[in-house]
DNA sequence: CGAACCTTTCAAAGATTTCTGAAACCTCCG
DNA sequence: CGGAGGTTTCAGAAATCTTTGAAAGGTTCG
């Protein structure tokens, strides 16, 4: 089929080694694992283990997947920087490669989305927190309860800053004391505890 | 308190404040980003937020979920260990309390489900590689080709080996030196295009 | 011991998410 | 220009994952 380039050797093109097929699969896994489709992991390992480009058609052999589905999946790898588009001169066809830094990519990843889900989770923290302030003014909500619910919102609001800020952290490669970040989520547990009710650490 | 509702006051059975809400709903959402169900989130943190334990009926009412849907949902956070059962003496019910520390509960989960899945990554990557060789020996593969994906799979290796490291330093509240791992990762992505043909690092 | 009350289980219903095939779109070549 | 790939889009089909209602299972109290 595909008589161009891709793919030289006859091996390339049969269902590739079981070798290949399993290490295609765990990522496959891990990636879903991460929150991304599956296929997408499985795309880009194919890719990451092929040491020519591939065109939309070699993936979709050994995916076992449509044409219309390699699009979407390659047009997602692309947006994440997972891939890269190539052209070969003679050639029509678009031809794809991994990119090879993993580094990248995860802190990529960790910086766009991660960061950005906790980012918009400390708004809304805070958020919450001036509402139930504003109800607790209006004399509209039992004031102990208020309380109470004000404390455990405020650990959440802590814990989602030492999240915010070990993402930082990680991603621009500086050392990470998990140590004192914990003794920092910690000690608020304590502090809740204090009012909530429960003071022993358990099992 | 006590004796008949687990919510003595109007309030805490009416349709919880927007502010509590709110965070409900985030909490799901980051739990669901997780790679848990939405609920599992939505329930625990309905549970954190309230001051006294609630039955699986109070989580009904709030969570607008069937009497099943809780014992499931619930089942789950108990195996989690993010929530635990109590029970009342005069009362025939199950009640349920948020676990506070979530710092052990985010432990927890690194360790047993995240760690497990690396472990699993890491063997089966042990296993291609084992199979590559074995095939290679074998001359069914084209050697070129051959060495270029187990080199590729060395490096899947490396990565996921550093991840063990990381998560596992993590959990046990060590210092984690991202720099010098990163370094690690990068050195092998240079050594790797010797080989395969990617020299510049790019944007 | 048996009735009352909860909780759990499980097959089926319901929702979502993902994939596909067909058609619309491009782009490059002749 | 006209056409032959190749790629993207999109609505519907298919596969998955969730939730539910009903029934079975357990406990506690009288």
């Amino acid at each position: 089929m595909s008589r161009s380039q891709s793919a030289p050797d006859s091996t390339a093109l049969t269902p590739v080694f079981d070798a290949e097929r399993e290490v295609v699969e765990v990522v496959g896994r891990l990636m879903e694992f991460w929150g991304f489709r599956r296929h997408l992991g499985r795309t880009w390992a194919v890719l990451y283990l092929s040491p020519e480009p591939l065109t939309a058609n070699d993936l979709a052999d050994r995916l076992q997947l449509s044409a219309s589905a390699i699009s979407l999946t390659v047009g997602e790898l692309l947006q994440w920087g997972a891939v890269k588009k190539t052209r070969v001169p003679g050639d029509r066809r678009d031809f794809f490669v991994a990119e090879t830094s993993i580094w990248k990519l995860v802190t990529r990843v960790l910086s766009q989305r991660e960061l950005a889900l906790v980012r918009d989770t400390a708004e809304t923290l805070v958020r919450a927190a001036a509402a139930l302030d504003a109800g607790r003014r209006a004399g509209q909500i039992d004031a102990a309860r208020a309380r109470f619910v004000r404390k455990r919102i405020d650990k959440l609001r802590l814990l989602s800053s030492v999240g915010e800020r070990l993402l930082g952290a990680f991603v621009s490669g500086r050392t990470l004391d998990v140590g004192a970040v914990r003794e920092v989520a910690d000690r608020d547990g304590i502090d809740v505890s204090v009012d909530g009710d429960e003071g022993g650490a358990d099992a």
